[in-house]
DNA sequence: AGTGACCGACCTACTACTCGGTAGGTCGCG
DNA sequence: CGCGACCTACCGAGTAGTAGGTCGGTCACT
């Protein structure tokens, strides 16, 4: 999602107008904000920063989206595409469907920029009359559907002491993002994937000590 | 923390100027900030909000606290006053040590504006630069201090499957965060202190099923 | 000739913050 | 008791800078 080429605010817009035509600068727009955001929240950023970042002026971002509520729309539509889309739609019954929350949770700790992004955000939400609320409530909805889906796969009835597979999920989920929070905040003293690991290993071995 | 008389910016300030002069006007100042971090986060709040809510002009807000850093640490050291410090306080080995983070989970259930400025600032403290980022990883540090003694004084060795109490401590309070997250977002469908009183029983009872 | 892709200039509203005041209370002193 | 010195608690006006957004244009390509 960063881009490691000079396309910083640096140069001059006009210098580099019709350079990069053949690239889809509103891509560059899309990827921008999505480092913007991860790097200083949605309120947190104007589309004149987004603007310089992915090489053109606020009026060209706002050509491109026609305001930043519709910006930051299209960012979150990245996100359902990637991540959400793909992971849930494993053949079921596969056996360890519970690896794709595994799974997700070891990309997060190659990509830092997407998880911290999706925190922020996803807090951000939470703030009055915030663009973002639907879409994380329905994520979270979503999220939760697909992890009692897994562990009812998985685990079937051998769930320890009465949890349904729904409270399972909702706390599969609420380990994902807890986790993931301490480990943005200091990434050398949590490790993220593996206390998941431990957290699966606890509900899939009831019976061990 | 939410104020429940007129104290509100629909009078004119200098009305009142001295009236509330019993009342100690720099936490009306406290308490309007903190409710507003709660509803629109610190990047999104400005002194002048605050200033209205508590029935000032911005520069008598400016007048307290010598810039809005000031205020927001102002803000965040009345957390440390109220839960953390009093929570770890309590007596070592007295038996039921994670009571206490269930406890503060309830406490958590009945004042939602706590819970939500807490995650908003923690999730916001992510973002560079963020004024509150040195007391988040502070708080996160001395949370999971706290839950590993808790662990280790009421499950002792009888840790399931070789896990250690500062693994199970990160995993507990990530799942305080999380569950709560969710409960934020849907207040209706997750039960927060049910879910952590599910996985505290489980770590308790691992020979189950 | 039209269309997509922008930019320059501009607008209004707001940001955190400063400066210089003033109203009223507290204090010591004669 | 009365008087000036000082202090606290603000407010009015103004600062430079930035916010999101509009309008009208220009340039290259089809």
């Amino acid at each position: 999602m960063t881009q490691p080429d000079g396309h910083r605010g640096d140069r001059h817009p006009a210098d580099q107008r019709r350079s990069g035509r053949s690239r889809n600068r509103r891509d560059d727009v899309l990827r921008a904000a999505f480092d913007l955001f991860a790097e200083r929240g949605y309120r947190g950023t104007s589309l004149s920063a987004v603007a310089a970042r992915a090489g053109l002026t606020q009026q060209g971002v706002l050509h491109y989206f026609s305001n930043k509520e519709t910006l930051l729309l299209a960012v979150l539509q990245l996100f359902d595409e990637r991540d959400a889309g793909r992971l849930f739609s494993a053949p079921p019954g596969d056996g360890a469907a519970l690896d794709h929350l595994a799974a997700l949770m070891a990309y997060g700790a190659t990509r830092p920029d997407v998880v911290r992004s999706l925190a922020i955000l996803a807090a951000e939400s939470l703030t009055d009359d915030h663009p973002a609320r639907a879409f994380f409530v329905a994520r979270y909805a979503e999220l939760r559907r697909g992890a009692a889906a897994a562990v009812r796969a998985e685990l079937g009835g051998a769930l320890p002491d009465g949890l349904s597979p729904e409270e399972v999920s909702a706390l599969l989920v609420a380990a994902m993002d807890g986790l993931q929070l301490q480990w943005l905040l200091e990434p050398d003293s949590v490790d993220a994937p593996a206390l998941f690991a431990a957290l699966r290993k606890l509900l899939r071995n009831p019976s061990s000590q």
